[in-house]
DNA sequence: TGTTCATATGAAATTTTGTTCATACATTTG
DNA sequence: CAAATGTATGAACAAAATTTCATATGAACA
């Protein structure tokens, strides 16, 4: 009947209740279609910049860049200016491995 | 959603719009601390009950039905009923190789 | 049948994300 | 310096996603 307590030994399993908000706030970082093409992109290109990334996604600069400045802020992406322009790389090159290991998927 | 533009090529890189869509979906769907440890603890276990599962992580069970319901919904569990239980299973594997992709990175 | 246990469901209240738009900032170039 | 180019930013708004709460449903059992 009662369903929380206050203070509690918890999972036990490999991942960290800790582990598991840092793992879920990749896949979060990470989930939209827009910022999996940006990786997809990046895992292929090794550094582009914010036109680049945007005339091949054809996504709005302004929207790209709240993108890509999320992603960013969220250590999965890196970026480097160069006159004018700034690049952005992949930074947590996992997360390719991740797209992958559902992209594999058959049924998808 | 989406991204906005009338019509064109589009990328070219190995997955197409609709795949990515599609694993956007499901990563969006795993994108919870939660979540993350209902996989994990069905990766051990095969199958167990809503109350096997919500005493385990000490989660609310009506808050915890929502998850397990939408994670069917999306095809990564299944669930069958055993007279006033309801077991829930593991459908998509691949996500569990998903998490442990993220995991295993060092700087988490 | 009535009660209890296990789980689902749905609406409202929140919180978080995504998008747009206007505008600012930095760098190069004339 | 002014204009142009490339990118960021912030506020307002729209659209999801999450949580809570009250209640419903289904199975078992006295």
């Amino acid at each position: 009947m009662s369903t929380s307590s206050p203070t509690a030994p918890l999972v036990d399993m490999g991942l960290s209740v800790e582990k598991m908000e840092k793992v879920a706030f990749i896949l979060k970082t990470t989930a939209h279609p827009t910022r999996i093409a940006v990786v997809q992109l990046l895992a292929a290109h090794d550094s582009l910049s914010v036109t680049d990334i945007s005339e091949r996604l054809r996504v709005e600069q302004s929207l790209l860049s709240h993108h890509l400045s999320g992603m960013k802020l969220k250590g999965i992406l890196s970026s480097t200016r160069e006159g004018k322009n700034i690049y952005y790389a992949l930074k947590m090159r996992e997360v390719i491995d991740v797209i992958q290991c559902l992209a594999a998927c058959t049924f998808l």
